[in-house]
Order: structure tokens, then sequence, then C-alpha cells
DNA sequence: CTGAAAGCGCTTACAG
DNA sequence: CTGAAAGCGCTTACAG
């Protein structure tokens, strides 16, 4: 059996509350009290009891993290994007000394809110594709019925939300894109799609655009598995319509990924034929060939951010914050 | 403040312990007093407190998975695999209806083995990086102390382990290889490392071989910060000293692609002039150009396999088991 | 500085 | 089938 608190108090020989005040560092206990203590905790092997702990304290120091995922999805194809913003939070809430739950939610047979209600968690922070309108829905409900959580992108409202300054990142794109030379440019993207952030980006991207006299395509992909095939068949298309385009500028970099595979298909070279600029930054694009110029959000800054609002600003003030993103010139544009 | 099952209690009309039995779903709780103790809850949105819950249970029905990573290491760099392997893991889980603590773990700053002791899970899991020394030591240290665990891969003992069947993959790779009519064959992969899984791969290749009278080169990749800019720097020194090679096998995907790269970087085609197989299956093999053949573990069955045998077997007989893995043909051989 | 006691919100043996 | 009560292992107000 598990040592409690009242073996190490016999061990020590003082009073199981002095256990627990020595345990906490609580101040007003005599320094050797606390030594004795702490030598009869390791020599049991004692460990908090950390649900007897949270119940007492009313907080569990954990975070929840809910990722939401596409319907059937395989777990190993999740868009590296949302592993590598899993892998920020995960640092926040460590930093905090903080544990994190983690839920990848895809259907009515798995979709869970109640993690801060049910007191596992202090907090909650919704993630993941925001194709899943099922997912998103449920979500709405949630949030209507009292639960709390802050996202990150989100379909928008009713969300607390958190997002990449994609204006400026459309912005960066079109001004790389120029200053390369390039004229005759494209938009890739989903346009009726929930996710604002594509939305942004286009048009961050159509406006800066115009204040040089530059109207760019629009193109929507073609329905497909995934953001990589949906790129490949947007590519095919775009370059078969327009055979003079030089430059494009994918709303994702997996879409991106995907544009590159059909550029080169076609027989363009990159960034020769055609310049390439993605949106993400994730690990893939760097080993593409040519390398991915991409924007880059702060993941660093959305992890701490995303923790922050989430635990510390029940008002969510900080609803609408912008992650910063940085053009990092690679090697397709 | 939130309700508690006396709340829901006393608008049903009923006792306390009523409450409890009627939402757990006890046997011989009458039909009528179920249904009203579940309306009650509902209007009041009444979710049971999972530590007082799992206090009394003594099991809190969650999973900890410990990712150990690189020191220094940003978490978006984390060998996808892991993420993968992550996911499955996720899915096992949540599968049994567990939940899913997750801790990436790096220098004594961070290191826990506790999640147990602590209550907080009723079983762990270690995957992460056989390259952190100080990792191993301490979980070696860990388990010697009573803190019992599961691990992927490992650096073997004393450790309870799971691991993919390493031998089959590298004797697949070797046949494929030769049925592709190549002859002068290296395998690229760390020698003294504390990863058993690599010299597992490398022996069933060099047996398979050795069998049709082939003596594949060894190489050891140079030392860098990754193992993609390992491979592309193995690959230069290789091909330098060895210019007919046309066959590599790569002890991971990561390494492979950093082949990749450093065989197109000498002028040379794959697979036209080297073929080249990789270990893993990650999503970003599917991106390269070529797409990279690789031996793909079964990740389900891993996920599964590691839960199960956390959860279930408390004697480890499942240590040791191997999970089967699968030649995925693609572009690159 | 330390101890005895109450109480966090459940689950379940016991009694009816 | 249902209720009153004990107890899971802590933390901390209260008293000394």
């Amino acid at each position: 059996m598990r040592p409690t608190s009242f073996d190490v108090a016999e061990r020590a020989g003082v009073s199981q509350s002095t256990v627990s005040r020595a345990l906490r560092n609580s101040p007003g206990v005599n320094a050797e009290t606390r030594a004795r203590v702490s030598a009869a905790a390791r020599e049991l092997g004692y460990v908090v009891d950390r649900h007897a702990s949270s119940l007492r304290l009313k907080s569990s120091e954990t975070i929840a993290l809910v990722t939401i995922c596409r319907p059937g999805e395989d777990r190993s194809a999740i868009n590296p994007f949302y592993f590598a913003l899993l892998g920020s939070i995960a640092a926040a809430t460590s930093a905090r000394g903080f544990n994190l739950l983690v839920s990848f939610q895809e259907s009515e047979a798995n979709f869970r809110a109640d993690f801060v209600a049910s007191g596992l968690a202090d907090a909650m922070i919704v993630i993941g594709t925001t194709s899943n309108r099922a997912a998103w829905d449920y979500f709405a409900d949630a949030q209507a019925a009292g639960f709390d959580f802050t996202c990150w992108g989100s379909p928008g409202d009713p969300f607390h939300w958190m997002r990449s300054d994609n204006d400026i990142g459309g912005r960066l794109a079109a001004e790389h894109l120029v200053a390369r030379g390039r004229r005759i440019l494209a938009f890739v993207g989903p346009q009726r799609s929930p996710q604002r952030q594509f939305d942004e980006r286009r048009d961050g991207f159509i406006a800066a655009l115009e204040a040089r006299g530059i109207t760019p395509l629009i193109a929507e992909p073609p329905a497909g598995p995934d953001r990589h095939a949906q790129g490949v068949a947007a590519a095919r298309e775009l370059l078969a319509a327009h055979p003079d385009i030089d430059g494009i500028f994918a709303a994702s970099d997996m879409l991106a990924l995907g544009v590159l595979q059909g550029i080169k298909e076609t027989g363009r070279s990159v960034p020769g034929d055609v310049a390439l600029i993605g949106f993400d930054g994730i690990r893939a694009g760097t080993l593409a060939d040519p390398a991915l110029t991409t924007l880059e959000p702060d993941l660093d800054a959305a992890g701490e951010a995303l923790v922050a609002m989430a635990l510390e600003d029940a008002d969510h003030s900080r609803s609408g914050t912008r992650i910063p993103v940085r053009l990092a010139v690679r090697g397709t544009a």
C-alpha cells in the first residue's frame, strides 16, 4: 500500500498536519522538524496524493488541451502544425508546474468539454482543424452551457480565440513575391472554410498587392482527402488555366507542399518558374526540395499566450490577440 | 459554485447516495428514480468531481505519457515519429475511456516519474529519444525505486519495453534492395547509440545480405544537431569514399530524409543512381521528392499494446513484444 | 511552532 | 430499492 502522510508523521514523530505543512513549505515550520519530515518522506517513498490534495485545494494545477481532428482521421495524420502547437503549450504548461491533459476528439463518440467542470483541469484550451463542423457546433453549445475555454484559430464567434497575425503574414508574402520580381500571382486556399485565418491571410495578401496595382488570382483547391492532395490538384488546375503564373501564396504549409509537388509535376521549376510561399512554419517544409519559404508564427509565444489566457484571464480580455509571424525565407521564394 | 451530488439529491428528492448510484449506473436503482436523478443532474449542469471520485475509487482512469526530448530541443522539433506514437497512444487510451496526461521531459529541471505514485495516473508510458542519457539514467533509478512504467524502444535493460520488429524490418530492406538489382549497399545509422533499435535494424539488414553473399558498408553519421543534418553529412561522406554505392538503408526516416538530400546534392538521382529506404513511416517521408520508401511499424498496434501492457500487465509479461512492420514501397526504392 | 479536528465530494458496506 | 454513515488522504482554520 502507498504510504500516506500519517505514515510519514509516525516515522518522523510529528502530527500529520505538520507533515503536510512541512512538505508544502508552509511558513512557520521549524527547520529541524521540516528536515526530519522530509527525510521520513524520502525513506518511505512518500508522494502527496494529488486527488486528495486537489479535492481540498479545489485546484488541480492542470490544463486540458483538446485537439479537434477530422472525422476518421488517423491520429498520425493530424496536421503537424497542431502537434507543434501542442508541444509549445506543453512547454508553457510545464513552466508553470502544471500538468497537461490531452484529448483528441473527432465525433459525437468522444466529444467532451467537461474537464474543468469535473475538476480535472483548471482551464481548457481547444485547438485543431476548423473543418470539423460537428465538433465546433458541439463546443459552441458547450460554451453556451457555461463550459469555458480558450481557442486557437476557431471559426470566430462565439469563441474566445487567439490567432496568428494573418493579415501581416499575407502582406509579407505579397511584398516578398513582388520584391522577387513576380507579377502574376495567385492565392491558393479554401474560400468557404470556417477557418477565418485562411480568409485573413488572403485578404492581407490581396490588400498589399492592390496597393501595388496587382490583382491576384484566387484559387479554391478542389476537394481532396487532405490539404496536401488538395494542393497538388490546385496547382495542376491553376497552371493549366493560367500558364504564366510566376508566384503563389498558399494558405498553409501542407497545402503549399502539395502545390510544390503539383508545380514540379508540370515540369516547371521552383522558384525559377514559380515562386511559392506557405504559412505555418512546419518542420516538413524545411525538408522539402527546395525548402519551403513560409510565414512562421511564434509558437513559443502562442503556447504561452494561450495558457496565460486560459488560466489568468477569466474575462478573456486577451481574446482576439494576435501572435506575431515572421517570413522564413528558404528555397521556394 | 459548482453543484455537488447533494444539490442534485435535493432537487431530485432523493438521498445523496442514490444520486451517486444512479449516475454510476449501479444495479438496483429504480428506473424511474434514475431518470429523475439524471434530469436533476442535467438541469443543474452537474458533473461528478473526478478528484473526489478518484480518491474514493483509488483509480484515476488516466495514463501518464512521458516523452523524452533532447536537451534544449524546441518542442516543435521533436521527431514526428514520437508525435505519431503519442497520437496512437491517445487513441488507445481514449478507446478505454481513459484520460491521457502528457509530459515532455528533457533535463533535471523537469524529470518526473511520480505520476502513478501521486495517484494522478494508473500507469505510465515512456517514449522518446534514447539519446538523452541523463533522462534514461533518471528513469532507471526511478524504476529501481519502485516507480513502474512501460517504454517504447528504450536502452533495453532494466526497462520493460516494446519495440518494432526491427530485425524483420532490416531483412525486408535488404531483400527489397537486392530485388531492385542493387549490390553495393550501405547501412547508415548511429553505431554507439543506446537506442538498441538501430542495432537491430542494422543486424537484420546485414544478416539477410550475407545470406546472399553481400557485405554492406556500415556508416556512422558524423555528429550533427539533429538526425536530418547527420543524414546529409553521412551521405556526402559515404558517396565520396564509395562513389559506386547503389543502395542505402538508413536507420530512421529523419536520417533517410537527410541522406536523400545529401545524395541529390552530389548530383546523383534517387532511385536511379542510388536507392534509399528509411524506417518509421513518418508523414514527412510521403512529402519528400521522391517519396521515401520506408519500413512502417503498425502504430495503432503499438499504441494499443503499450496501453495494454501498462495497464493490464503488472508483471510485464508482454515486455519484449515486437510490433509488426511493413515495407511501404514509395519512390526512393 | 505544533496538534486535533473539520471538511473537500465522492462511493459503498451496512442496515432497513 | 433507498438512506445514514464511514472513510478515501489531504489542507488549513483554530486553539494552545
